[in-house]
DNA sequence: CTGAAAGCGCTTACAG
DNA sequence: CTGAAAGCGCTTACAG
């Protein structure tokens, strides 16, 4: 069903069709209810792919996430829905699972004009090849920077809040600070640790043990405490995700020891699960909503404005203190 | 950048680029090294959107689910992507939030043909409006089920699942059983609520308590069992996810009650989260990922043969007793 | 093995 | 207010 049949059977021109297909212009009225109702009879549904095709615009853009299983990944991705909706943009969810072949896959969407533009956040830094495959197309970071300066960024100043936790906890006494990171192609990971071993320095602890997640899962959170608990135990530990933090309370828990008495455990993005778990985790609450709407305004702007000055974006974050330190 | 300027730098037609860019057909040697050589100098990168309007056909498929934060709904996604991707296909993901709007324009995806088809994980039973949008398009239901027999879905039975959850509450010798039930526009908490009242009945049981939340969240299962604990309160409850169930949890702690000498809790799912939380919990273990995957089977041969028959495929379930019951 | 040409289903100046 | 026509960037018989 296509727009020529519309015309034929409302006895117009595919043009007018085309125009009560977008409210435009003025139409008599009497051509509008005839091509109305044979869009009715025939239960027409206009060919997207021609209508981008022609108009170059989709008036959608892709998300592109390591991991949605990740709550605060979904926390962000629901404000760039909402910020993208009230714009009249609709979003497209990629998964990468931090596979470059599903990466490159997700971006041909990109560069094969499905979409208008895309908000990673994924890592990218240590893949000069993906980057390359966007190009010059609208692209924001999103809770993840850039290296190079050309790419807008939005989320918080991770070395800061990283100093912050690890200062907490070493005011509360504790002097076995051990950290649970994710993988260090990720440059908020990067970041976090530099801001745990500054901390580390300045107060001259020796103790440093850096544990890396296979991912941001809890069962991977769960098998990096144990590892720490295995040899050399910490008294307090950092992980860089609530739900490695999760998974870490759980191993320190069948290990017969108690939180926050024997080792004190903080997360870190603020979840709904953070206040879940037994006992409720200390943890950097982020301004997820809110970063996932800046994204979405960056890449708008952008996307009206292709020359546009490039943004990063520091939010605000907040520590918030509970039963587990 | 088009294929007529690729043509144009490799002094060639436009039908000879497309070959090489289909690597069909045999294209003499000399020939194809020119336009590799062309497209890598011009960084060409093939528009989608024609290529789709063209051949009808976009290798990709849409899920759209209600609430990805929902980590069974997550476990679903990873097991149909795992099956697209073997296949050829890409999947996009859309969340409606349930929201009749948001979901009306990711169907539009199909209307439009940007999509080959459809798995949904979302309620569709009561919209008519939405199945009509779909038409006949391939469609798979997913952990749902449709009423009427037109659409093929997979899933597991829930009635025999909840039966057997709340038998074995009864058998334990609880005899005020509370069921945390989610909205009654799906399919599966109809048919899990009819389950928990069968059984009730069966064995004489009185007490019967239904809360709904208000979605599949943690903190809903919360508030859902802080009703419960108001007045008349269980001493056993079976929520329809582990989500709800955690939440739960987290009440009957505040509450200052144990779990489960005070009440016993039962989850659904079999997520990574109900063996996350403290007491793990007794749950239902749905093969999440195999689900997924027959899902995009079921659509795949849909695709490729648009009158293979309906089908209703019912995967095994298995029913996991841990410290919460 | 290759190219000219038609056509996928739209939108949009342009002329009337 | 309306229609004829060009064109978005591809693919694919068809003829050679």
């Amino acid at each position: 069903m296509s727009i020529q049949k519309i015309a034929k059977l409302a006895g117009v021109s595919v043009a007018t069709v085309s125009r009560v297909l977008n409210n435009s212009d003025s139409v008599k009225a009497k051509n509008r209810e005839r091509v109305l109702q044979a869009i009715k009879e025939s239960n027409y549904q206009p060919n997207l792919l021609a209508r981008q095709l022609r108009t170059a615009r989709s008036y959608m853009i892709l998300v592109m996430v390591s991991n949605i299983a990740n709550p605060f990944c979904g926390e962000v991705v629901k404000g760039i829905e909402e910020e993208a909706e009230k714009n009249g943009y609709r979003i497209l969810l990629c998964n990468s699972g931090s596979d470059l072949q599903r990466s490159r896959s997700g971006l041909s969407l990109l560069s094969g004009k499905i979409v208008d533009g895309i908000i990673t956040m994924d890592a990218f830094s240590k893949l000069p090849e993906l980057s390359a495959l966007i190009g010059t197309a609208p692209w924001v970071q999103c809770a993840e920077y850039a290296d190079s300066g050309t790419v807008s960024c939005v989320g918080i100043n991770d070395v800061d809040a990283s100093q912050h936790v690890v200062s907490q906890l070493a005011d509360g006494g504790r002097r076995r600070i051990a950290l649970i990171n994710h993988d260090l192609s990720y440059k908020y990971a990067r970041l976090r640790e530099r801001g745990y071993k500054s901390v580390l320095h300045l107060r001259d602890l020796e103790y440093q043990v850096v544990e890396y997640a296979s991912d941001l899962s809890s069962s991977a959170g769960m098998a990096a405490m144990k590892k720490l608990l295995a040899n050399n135990p910490p008294d307090a530990v950092f992980a860089v995700s609530d739900t490695l933090a999760a998974g870490a309370l759980r191993a320190i828990e069948q290990a017969g020891l108690r939180v926050p008495q024997d080792i004190a455990v903080v997360g870190f993005d603020g979840t709904e699960l953070s206040e879940m778990v037994s006992p409720p985790l200390s943890t950097i609450e982020q301004p997820s909503r809110d970063i996932g709407r800046k994204a979405v305004d960056l890449l708008l702007n952008k996307i009206d404005n292709p020359d546009a000055p490039t943004e990063r974006v520091m939010m605000d974050w907040r520590y918030v203190a509970r039963a587990s330190t």
